[in-house]
This record gives structure tokens, C-alpha cells and sequence, in this order.
DNA sequence: TATCATCACGTTCAAATGAACGTAAACGGA
DNA sequence: TCCGTTTACGTTCATTTGAACGTGATGATA
């Protein structure tokens, strides 16, 4: 069975992004605690950051749950799952769907440093090793 | 010399994105050459196009020639150039600006192919060589 | 050289997004 | 039990983005 992306929700908006990943950091929080938990330069309203919340249970992203006087917000759809959403749309956009060029681009652009890249070949290399053996799922 | 991002510049919007690619990809085009470009499935006015080419041009990203009565737009700032900005600003929203993550994921979520993965691990071996040797610019 | 098609430019418009408020209800401490 | 404080909810507002048009100018062709 395919796995059936509920809706198509598309990509999250810069500013319920980086609230969403607040809370997924959280794993559950109210309004107050994801402002405090927001960098302190990060300078939003009590007001804004409600209704951000608001909105991402309202796309489907969060649920709701009551505490007594306090909404607890946590996530209704896997973090992960929505990283991979908003990367297959960002691939597309630059790089027409291929990822190779995308790593690429990124391995000559960043500045790695030569730990990570062990790092990478690491993973690449278990990568490659678990490819040769089960092949399912 | 540090290389002076000009302006910030903050990252181009989906559908100027894509336009902004044509151009890219055309070295340089008109109107109507963008629009004919862009593939049959996306159905864009003329008009639209237009005005999205006018705002790049605005922006400063794209130049703008005169040729007879037709106006041709050329990159004004290099294509891996915002490339780079915008994989920036997409790693710092998702990952905290930290690539590793992303290639984690990356590695994980896109199916890819033996080859590919190959491709990338000679990729990873190339730039570390090269880092051995010349460490400058 | 008059005509017709095409193009540039300014302008507009709706929807999405970033950001915030006012009020009324709910809770904890005095 | 009353008061001050905090919260939820509905609502609002400006800006940005996606998309398109009308008019006047321009160039090729008849």
C-alpha cells in the first residue's frame, strides 16, 4: 500500500516552520513555552506566536489538547515526514527533482569539515552495505 | 577581500525561482522565449511572465538589454550564487544551518541509486584530496 | 508609408503570510 | 470569595506573492 500523503499540505510557511519545529523539539508545549524557547533575538509577540500555533492545528500539522486554562500543543504528523515534504518541494524548486545536484552543490559550497565528511562516507558506505543484503521495505 | 554579499536579498520566491531558472538555463531570453521555456503543463500569460521578469530585474537579480524592441534578461548575479543563498536560507530554516543533517536525511529519504551513491562518494574523496593539497582560495 | 501584430510599462487584484490586538473567560493567591 | 493576571479566540491589518490586464509605443510587412 502506497503511503497515502493525507493532503498535499503545501510546504509550510517560513514562520509556522520554524514555530512547528519548536514544538516538535519540545515534543508538547503551550504558547508560553514556545516563546521561551524561541531564541531571545527572535523578538515575536505572545499574540503572534498564538496564532501561528493556531494555524498549524488548523493545516493539520498540530494537535490540541487542553490543561486546564492552557492549550498543549503537539505533533499530529511526524516531524520527519514533514522534513521530507518540505525537502522533495525544495529539491524540485532548485534542482527540477535531483538530488545529486543538490549534494553536490552542497558538498562544494559548505564548508565541511573533515570529520563530517568521514562522517558522510561513513553513511554512505552502511548505506551501500544494506543495500547489497535486504532489499525490502 | 571578503566576497560581500551585495544586498541580503532574501530568498527569491517560488514562482520568480522558476522563471529566474529559465533564464539561467537560456544564458539569456526574452519574454516570449522565457514563456515558450517553461514547460506546455504550466500555463502562464505572457503578461506574467513578464511582470515576474520585471521583478527579478528589480531585485537585482537579473540585467536587462535592449534588443530592437524586445527586452532581454540575462543573469545580473550569478546562478550558483543564489543557488547558494538559497540553499542557505533553506538549511538554516529546516536544520539550524547545520548540513549534516540534511545529508543525513537526504541520504535516507531519495531513493538513491547505486550509482549515485557511488557518484558521491567519489565526490567526497576528490574534495579530500584537494583539501590535503592547496588549502587557499 | 500605412497597418497590424507584438511588446514594455505601469497598474491592479486576490490570496497567502507575517504580525498583532481586544475582549471575555479562567485560574491562583490574598 | 474577590482581584489581578494570564490565556484562548475571533479578528484585523500590512506586505508579499501569484497572476493578469490596458494602453501606448514600436517594428516588420504589405
Amino acid at each position: 500500500m502506497a503511503p497515502k500523503r493525507e493532503a498535499p499540505r503545501g510546504a509550510l510557511p517560513k514562520s509556522e516552520l520554524e514555530i512547528a519545529k519548536v514544538v516538535w523539539e519540545l515534543g508538547e508545549a503551550t504558547v508560553r513555552q514556545v516563546l521561551e524557547a524561541l531564541p531571545v533575538e527572535r523578538e515575536l509577540d505572545f499574540w503572534t506566536v498564538q496564532t501561528y500555533l493556531r494555524r498549524l492545528e488548523a493545516k493539520g500539522y498540530l494537535a490540541k489538547r487542553r490543561d486546564g486554562r492552557n492549550n498543549v500543543y503537539s505533533p499530529a504528523v511526524r516531524p520527519t515526514t514533514v522534513i521530507s515534504e518540505t525537502m522533495d518541494d525544495f529539491i524540485n524548486r532548485l534542482f527540477d527533482g535531483e538530488a545529486l545536484p543538490l549534494f553536490q552543490h552542497l558538498i562544494r559550497d559548505r564548508d565541511l569539515s573533515d570529520a563530517e565528511i568521514d562522517e558522510l562516507q561513513q553513511t554512505l558506505n552502511t548505506l551501500k552495505a544494506d543495500r547489497k543484503r535486504g532489499r525490502s521495505s
